[in-house]
RNA sequence: GGCAGCUUGCCCGAGCGGCCAAAGGGAGCGGUCUGUAAAACCGUCGGCACAGCCUACGAUGGUUCGAAUCCAUCAGCUGCCA
């Protein structure tokens, strides 16, 4: 074959997207064809945060190759336009050696910016801290109004509360003498990109989540939270606001009680699946598939045409 | 058993005679997004035949032109007294 697909699973969180990759790997390299995993996920890079994130386990881990997992301490900070990098990075080292890449990503943002025509301006940390002050001293209101005066447009496009995009927003016009807060339109920037999303109820996903968290308070979370606190998770701009890091950083902090911390735990997941399927829904470019069928893997391997199909089409 | 306090919309919680469908928060629902996206931000949020009406502030009955707000009785919860 010419050229080898990139298979991309997206979905809600808890949809069963990280076991769906290693079955479609598995699958595949039953059949003879080499197969990669990719994570788009900001959390999972994170070496010590395992049970929040419900990453698969060293046994999983081993079973097919995972790449951009356990990457970084807690107390570094996971950017887009990193991943951006790492991502395109790995998955063309894996078609390279002539292995299929599968990526699994949970934010639209994150899996857009690998697929898509996706450029950013670059960052530079004394300008945003500089900015960063100034929000700080002078609130986001202000900083809008500022923002305004220089670049009306863009002050157009971000809501006045909204004090990151505008510290962002300033510091790119600084950097490059402009800012354009739209979105791109879906360009694939990459070849061959096939897009396959994790489709269930929302009462089913509710459920899911809320099973979940329980299972990760068994599994001990708040004792995972305890030793990455030693290692500075709080000062971890990403990692810190992971869901469950979060809650029970708050819980050890003796902001909230443990109960509370496993119900916002709950709360804020499912606020967090609501919005990736808005995100995904958005995406036209997505196959739909229901999650937690069992020929899942085998649908998709046959849909990029690696087997063949097992019903005949 | 006696005394004191509490009972508000899906949840928490303010209100203490009219301006109350009832502040605020959470959840829910909808939306925005280019270097913190498991983030940040915005709108909406009892029902309807919708400038009006209906239902609603534990229950019932009263006082009043008018009550979530005052009184009585009942029910439940909490604290002190045994």
């Amino acid at each position: 074959m010419t050229s080898l697909p990139l298979i991309v699973l997206v979905g809600p969180t808890a949809s069963g997207k990280s076991s769906l990759a290693i079955e479609v790997a598995e699958l595949l390299i039953s059949h003879g064809q080499g197969a990669e995993i990719v994570n788009a996920d900001s959390m999972l890079v994170y070496r010590g945060m395992d049970i929040g994130t419900a990453k698969p386990s060293p046994a999983e881990l081993s079973r097919v190759r995972h790449h951009l997992v356990d990457i970084m301490d807690v107390t570094q900070s996971a950017s887009v336009a990193e991943f951006q990098d790492l991502a395109r990075a790995a998955i063309s080292d894996i078609r390279g050696r002539g292995s299929v890449p599968i990526m699994v990503g949970g934010s639209s943002l994150y899996v857009r910016a690998i697929l898509d025509q996706f450029e950013f301006p670059g960052t530079d940390p004394a300008v945003r801290s500089q900015w960063q002050a100034e929000l700080d001293r002078l609130g986001p209101e202000a900083l809008h109004q500022v923002l305004a005066a220089r670049h009306p447009q863009a002050a157009a496009g971000i809501l006045p509360g909204n004090g990151r995009r505008i510290v962002r927003a300033l510091e790119v016009i600084e950097l490059t003498g402009d800012f354009s807060p739209i979105l791109p339109e879906p360009d694939y920037a990459l070849p061959d990109v096939r897009q396959f999303g994790l489709q269930l109820e929302r009462a089913e996903m509710d459920a899911r989540i809320e099973a979940r968290v329980h299972q990760m308070w068994s599994d001990g979370l708040v004792d995972e939270v305890q030793r990455l606190a030693e290692q500075g998770l709080q000062g971890g701009l990403t990692a810190s606001r992971g869901l469950g890091y979060q809650q029970v950083l708050a819980y050890l902090a003796g902001e909230l009680t443990e109960d509370e911390a496993r119900e916002a735990t709950i709360t804020g997941t499912r606020r967090f699946a609501r919005k990736q399927l808005g995100w995904f829904s958005r995406d036209p470019r997505i196959q739909w598939l229901p999650a937690g069928d069992a020929n899942n893997a085998a649908l998709i391997a046959a849909g990029v045409g690696l087997i063949p199909s097992a019903v005949g089409d």
